[in-house]
DNA sequence: GGCAAGAGCTGGTCCAAACAGTTGACCAGT
DNA sequence: ACTGGTCAACTGTTTGGACCAGCTCTTGCC
């Protein structure tokens, strides 16, 4: 219930139908107008509050903050498809850039920070990667774990942080149509040998391949 | 009260003293333990499980989720130095990393898709710089609305989003202490360098420059 | 006209109850 | 001894109503 509510405020805000310093109505008007009780309205406040939507005043009425200003990068985690499709066309293309540009980097501080665990790790990923086979779905997911790896290699935590904002948001969207992304994920070469610029401490080079590899989807976004 | 059970469940989360898997008191014992409501319960749980710190079975038990691998960047934007002190050592110098990195490439993409209008209003900004005066607050914000137009500039959204999280949660520890950065902000011919490579497109030069500036945070708060 | 008391809104908190899904123990059969 | 179903005791979900606390605008007095 709550989380219907939530979705469907959240829309009128990103889409602008409730614009940045309109109050919303009152809690008991919302209760009333959705058929839901009171609690379950404010739980939905309460979610839309923590993501930087709305400023809620005691005592006086819920205002809507300029979400481009304040919101933060969890907004694009959601049912993929909702935000692009209704409120912000093009989320999937700025997702994937950014994911190109955090990725690139974190792989360029893997090769100067990760440990040699971590480093074997991400060796030991390239190799299995190959053994993965054909599907599409399972490759996403190997794609995804193999980042993963080179991300924990740097030690970041926000970039962390980011990528699995990323992952789980927007870019679910691209495993729905995989076969967009089928030429980079079967790329095996390349995934092997970004492993063996990270492990060979080569930060420059580990950088350039995976801004190259990851290039690729949003190119792919674009065309 | 239900922004102090957050608080606290999260704190719980983060350390590992609640681990992943691991399940959480039952909401009617959390409202019983904490002497609050049962609905204040509910909310401070709902907004967990939008951190994706949590995962919710109806019927079953809420259990914490490894947040190293789903929570979002929204994780940092929160009281100044809760995270950094009690939970996450490092996540500042993360933060200032991931702002260095965004900041370097939105100024390579505003120099190359920024309008004219939004060029012109960077380089008016760059001049308006210096009549700030030496008040280092003031100066930060200006810092901030400065980076906020290059990265509105590059017209992508997620890198907007990105540094609103940044901005508000973790960097707005290190204005409570504006001294250390009193060197970058005071640094008027990097500013106004910076906005004449954008406004004559060189997206190679202002991307070199930007990250320039913005690693000085990084190498400051390393040191 | 100016100011203060109050009514009528807003959100914040609480109590109590019924609903719905899961789990596990228990007991009747095979 | 094992399998199967039933039921009670959990879990989260939703509802209703009541009251407190803070803001705002109206009202009415001075």
């Amino acid at each position: 219930m709550s989380d219907q509510l939530f979705a469907r405020l959240r829309d009128q805000i990103l889409t602008g139908e409730i614009a940045a310093g309109d109050p919303l109505p009152s809690e008991r008007d919302l209760a009333a107008d959705y058929g839901v009780n009171r609690h379950a309205v404010r739980e939905a406040v309460k979610r839309l509050q923590q993501c930087r939507l709305i400023e809620v005043f005691h005592g006086g009425r819920t205002r809507a903050l300029d979400w481009r200003r304040t919101a933060g990068l969890d907004l694009v985690v959601d049912v993929p498809g909702t935000l692009d499709a209704v409120s912000v066309p093009g989320v999937v293309h700025d997702a994937l850039e950014m994911r190109a540009c955090i990725g690139a980097d974190a792989a360029r501080l893997s090769a100067l920070r990760a440990s040699e665990d971590q480093r074997a790790a991400i060796v030991a990923a390239a190799a299995a990667y190959a053994e993965v086979g054909e599907d599409l779905e399972e490759l996403s997911v190997a794609d995804v774990a193999w980042w993963r790896l080179i991300i924990e290699g740097c030690g970041n935590l926000a970039y962390l942080l980011s990528f699995n904002s990323l992952v789980d948001g927007a870019i679910t969207m691209e495993q729905a149509s995989p076969e967009l992304r089928s030429a980079e994920l079967l790329d095996l070469d390349a995934h092997r040998e970004l492993a063996d610029r990270i492990a060979r401490q080569d930060a420059a080079a580990a950088e350039q391949l995976a801004r190259e590899l990851l290039n690729r989807s949003v190119a792919r976004a674009d065309g």
